[in-house]
DNA sequence: TACATTCAGGAAAACCTTTTCGGATTCTTT
DNA sequence: AAAGAATCCGAAAAGGTTTTCCTGAATGTA
């Protein structure tokens, strides 16, 4: 078999016998020195560490995983890679997974239950330490349950409460972005959104209005425009606002996108931004903020934070030190030349 | 420690001898009858099964992996995370592998070798049964070396040419966005486009320029026009390309970005599209694409094609069918309202 | 010199599953 | 009824690592 191996003239994946051959010495004698434990020789040491070396070892985790009962690895579920949500969250949890010596187990459910269930076999069977889902909305979703490892939940929260869940604090985002408009004078304030279904459009406009009520102003047109997340719907939203509600002087968007179909539209109306009106959206995503003419002011919701944290809690979790609950993470307001 | 285990009633992770006890068999029969082996009667075999359910039994991969010598997992690197086109691949290799039973370990270099190497020996220790590594451009770099692993290089190829890369066909891409315009009857045709570091603008550039010469035609004035990828670099050379030739009557963008750009300065310039210019991007990014005004035609790279096939070809090697050496993988244009 | 103490290293068990091989039971056949 | 065949099941080893416990040697003390 060892000959099988050979490849280059060394073995493929030499394991700690080898390098015990290679030392002359036992395979306990081997792993306390590439361990770093005690009650072994300091000469001895080093002639292990240079058989390693020399054999380029690596130990195989699968072992020390099935030893410890610990695999150092976590599952993260994704409802949907494509959406833009899912990516900067993931990279959070990836950092500070990264610098620890975790690793990440990626699976995307496509936003089937079915597909969920598969992966989540897959990862118990692999005995992952811990499991990360992410929504692709904010919008809270069934809970998986009693598993044998530690869920976190994040971006979209579970609705059992006795779980562990992060969400963006978009009550608070909405009312940052509302007091933001407040403090640059404006007065006129419409609120153009995207899908009436989403918690977060509904978190929002939440939000926005109960600032807007405490300064004695009222939303114009007295509600928030539903619609999609779509730069269409900016277009046609605003130039609606523009013909019913020309004393407008403040915009928020529900998104970036809505929120560029806004500009278009003030555009070719030929009012200024921000002199005439202000205008604001969520999300922050750098490629439609920067590209703006001029750059669009908007609200991040710190996602690699909360993807950070959401690893943070799942330590926690494992640990034992967890407590259960929805968590909301602030979110920050990101001022430009449209305010 | 069973007892330690207990939570909710049940063993926590219930193992094969659980099973057997429990169905009153030995761990062998139990393992056989799981894996619907013979030799093992048939009403033994529901007990098990029905044990196992009982349990909720899942079989630990990782002892599996440990004595068959494959894990079924493999490593993804990634160049950048948040860049755009590491994520298509992603899904697509998500793809490919999630339908068997592979699953994939994610990691994100971010550009950084020191952080690839380090992700590499994590992978490596685990034991992953192949990688594959996404570059953040099509600039190729430099080979991992001989590793115990099959590796495939995709999007960003390996300068080694007895590795096996995958990228998407950047010449044909340019060509074929050519001939689509000058099908359309342009002979005016401008190119605007990003880095001339990046090989994807060289490429393109190389694409377009041959299939003009085929046709006796030459770019406007005289060669591309580099500069960044941004909206901001489309608006500013569309704006000089206008002034300096306003027989233009078409233009191709090296990204969505910059054709958004273009279509912005066009529209505030009343040139109409496509009457008077057709334009065209590269990339395909659909929230760019649709929504502009009007919709975007482009060249779709494929990426997900790219991702799945990156898989496949991950899969010959592991399995030793696989020749080395870079494959180009066709680009498709899509045609939209701007041509 | 006899004894206690320290230190270095090794043998073996444990983690969990699969597979091989041999033993035991039942059924068929003469 | 005895021999052979067909089934079914279990014991044990393997995979790579860590840890516990033990042995043996060397040093220090009386």
């Amino acid at each position: 078999m060892t000959e099988l191996q050979e490849r280059g003239g060394r073995v493929k994946n030499p394991t700690l016998r080898d390098v015990a051959r290679l030392a002359d010495v036992s395979v306990a004698t081997a792993s306390k020195a590439l361990n770093g434990r005690n009650h072994v020789h300091p000469e001895t040491r080093t002639r292990v560490l240079e058989a390693a070396r020399l054999l380029s070892f690596t130990p195989n985790t699968l072992a020390q995983g099935l030893l410890a009962g610990q695999t150092g690895t976590v599952g993260l579920i994704t409802g949907d890679l494509d959406g833009r949500f899912s990516i900067p969250i993931l990279m959070g949890a990836e950092d500070a997974f990264g610098t620890g010596k975790m690793s990440v187990f990626l699976c995307d459910a496509r936003g089937d239950s079915i597909r969920e269930q598969y992966h989540l076999q897959a990862l118990l069977g692999r005995r992952v330490d811990g499991l990360i889902v992410v929504g692709s909305t904010t919008n809270s979703r069934p809970s998986l349950g009693d598993l044998p490892v530690p869920v976190v939940y994040a971006y979209g929260p579970s609705t059992d409460p006795n779980d562990i869940s992060l969400v963006p604090d978009n009550v608070q985002a909405g009312a940052d972005a509302a007091r933001h408009l407040v403090s640059r004078g404006r007065r006129h304030i419409a609120h153009i959104t995207g899908d009436v279904d989403y918690a977060a459009a509904q978190d929002r406009t939440r939000g926005i209005t109960s600032v807007l009520d405490d300064a004695g102003i009222e939303l114009v047109g007295g509600e928030a425009r539903y619609g999609t997340w779509s730069e269409e719907w900016g277009r046609t939203a605003t130039a609606r606002l523009l013909e019913e509600h020309p004393e407008t002087d403040g915009i928020l968007c529900g998104n970036d996108q809505i929120a560029r179909g806004a500009l278009d539209t003030l555009r070719d109306a030929g009012w200024d931004v921000p002199t005439r009106v202000a205008v604001m959206g969520f999300d922050n995503w750098e490629v439609f903020t920067s590209g703006a003419r001029p750059h669009l002011s908007s609200v991040d919701m710190n996602l690699e934070v909360l993807g950070r944290t959401a690893a943070r809690r799942l330590f926690e979790a494992i640990e034992g030190t967890a407590t259960p609950g929805t968590e909301e993470l602030p979110c920050r307001v990101v001022v430009r030349e449209t305010t």
